[in-house]
DNA sequence: ACGATAATGATAATTCATTATCACATAAAC
DNA sequence: GTTTATGTGATAATGAATTATCATTATCGT
């Protein structure tokens, strides 16, 4: 990915303006009304280059299939709306949680999902 | 599986006797020492009814396939060994964390992935 | 504008976990 | 012990996400 092209401009856009992490068919969903007509491969073509590049990185979710975010350096969590099944990011963080791991075993890096309901699932509840 | 069979009772002693969540094919690796011969296919099988009749419960982790284990019926999380990739459970959890959601969005559940290193593996690292 | 070559789109292929198939083995009811 | 139907083992099939292929299009150094 050398070459600068409106798929891969419009990829990166939708990453970085989304705010929270996207699936691979989120990316094309929102990057397909930038560049019509494009297709799924570009999709996973760009991000695996964005990922190999540092600009994006990668969300596992428990049970779910990888999401993409703008590479944030600083440490957060995630929340899953169980709604509308869109993710977000949480910048609280509980901290240091050595104590609760069993005695003898050395705690390096966590991770926490938060699930419930978002703001506007809250408001105007989607139908099932 | 209305009949007892000692390859479902292999199966089903391998995940008690575990005391950690195991992969399918961990299963399998433990129960066929019982049950000679035993193929993944039985294991599956097997663990579909388990749980769905609840003896058994799915452990999903992030960007991991599932695990399984006996049903507790407790609130507890995870740890899973860098080293080594075995699970454990942890039986503290943080507590409430309604305070780390944003504004607006309502916390009904959560889960916490702990990650480092096990006893065993702080002990006696294994080769890479 | 031209040419080299990288990126795209469409789709086939791959991967890997899981499930279905079917002949055979084996519980358990009689 | 015989019968009958469920469980198993081997393996093919499936499903879903991701990757490769290849003809075509488009970028960008010249």
């Amino acid at each position: 990915m050398e070459r600068i092209t409106k798929q891969g401009t419009a990829i990166l856009n939708a990453i970085k303006t989304a705010g929270r992490p996207l699936l691979a068919q989120e990316i094309l969903d929102v990057a397909a009304a930038e560049a019509p007509g494009m297709g799924i491969a570009t999709v996973y073509r760009n991000i695996k280059s964005l990922v190999e590049n540092g600009l994006i990185g990668t969300v596992n979710l428990p049970g779910e299939n990888p999401r993409y975010e703008s590479s944030h350096h600083h440490h957060h969590h995630h929340f899953h709306c169980t709604r509308c099944d869109k993710v977000y990011d949480v910048h609280e963080c509980p901290g240091e949680l050595q104590q609760l791991a069993p005695k003898g075993f050395r705690v390096e890096s966590h991770e926490l999902t938060l699930y419930g309901a978002c703001e506007s699932c809250q408001l105007s509840p989607p139908p099932p």
